[in-house]
DNA sequence: ATTATACTTTACGTTTACGTAAACGTCAAC
DNA sequence: GTTGACGTTTACGTAAACGTAAAGTATAAT
């Protein structure tokens, strides 16, 4: 296997900090404040990080696990479970745990965006509903919505 | 209709603060902070705090709006778009505009989460086949992980 | 040599969402 | 008449997740 293949556009293999600030809109500043928490450790090249494909990975999910709603400890616990490198079996058992945990917690969630997405819908086509019906006399009449 | 024919076990008509904050969870002084945010408005007998059961069904949203991390500032706006007592055109439609928005946002937590799910999903059986294989060796085992 | 650019650490500031104590009112029970 | 359960307001405290200077380092370009 060609090592230097892939290391154009899209096959990158290390990473700045700016680089990867912008590439997920956040600041630099933001992902030094994960790695004092534990949740990426950068390799380093004098004092600068250079960031890895991996680390870049761990990103995502990290950024992924902020949008829905997660506290970074609960992030960093998940990080932790992808990467089972503690061995024993009482270890493994409990990242089992952890992880079925989390999948009820989503599944809960879950129903919850659900019943909020119909309810929002019902309450859209009511407002529009409205909008059609009532809509003869008004100055800041705006009607177009599609 | 009669209007006392229910006045019993679900069909409650009032709550006292402490009530409903043991229903949902919550402590009295959560309840009470909301409040002070302008996400709820309880009738006064007095000092004291008398919730409808209208009040209740507004904590109801609230508490899932935290649930799927919304801020209390989004469910405040939430809460004010749910009932449209403000009637002008553009009144409803700006309701309309931020309903569409928030509904947005709510389609693409769902795909998040159901992405974390399968990920969760796929991390267990993988877990789970890695402890029914691997249980032979004792405590300290450690095994090098693709 | 200096300017520019990107990176670093240290550290105090800020917002959100409550917790927690202090100090008091009210009503029924003992 | 005081104990206890439940309620109230006022107000300081706190943890999380960064923002925002402040001040220095490193490298490349002018």
């Amino acid at each position: 296997m060609n090592a230097r293949a892939e290391i154009d556009k899209e096959g990158r293999v290390s990473f700045s900090i700016t680089e990867l600030a912008e590439e997920f809109g956040v600041t630099s500043r933001t992902i030094r404040f994960y790695e004092d928490k534990g949740l990426v450790n950068p390799a380093r090249e004098g004092t600068t990080r250079i960031y890895s494909r991996k680390d870049r990975g761990r990103l995502k999910i990290i950024l992924r696990g902020r949008r829905l709603g997660f506290s970074l400890q609960d992030i960093k616990k998940m990080l932790d479970m992808y990467s089972p490198e503690s061995g024993s079996t009482g270890q493994l058992t409990f990242t089992l745990n952890k992880c079925e945990e989390q999948l009820e917690k989503l599944i809960t969630q879950r129903a919850d965006i659900n019943e909020a997405i119909s309810e929002l819908e019902d309450g859209i086509s009511q407002l529009k509903e409205h909008l059609a019906s009532g809509d003869l006399a008004a100055d800041g009449c705006r009607k177009t919505i599609a």
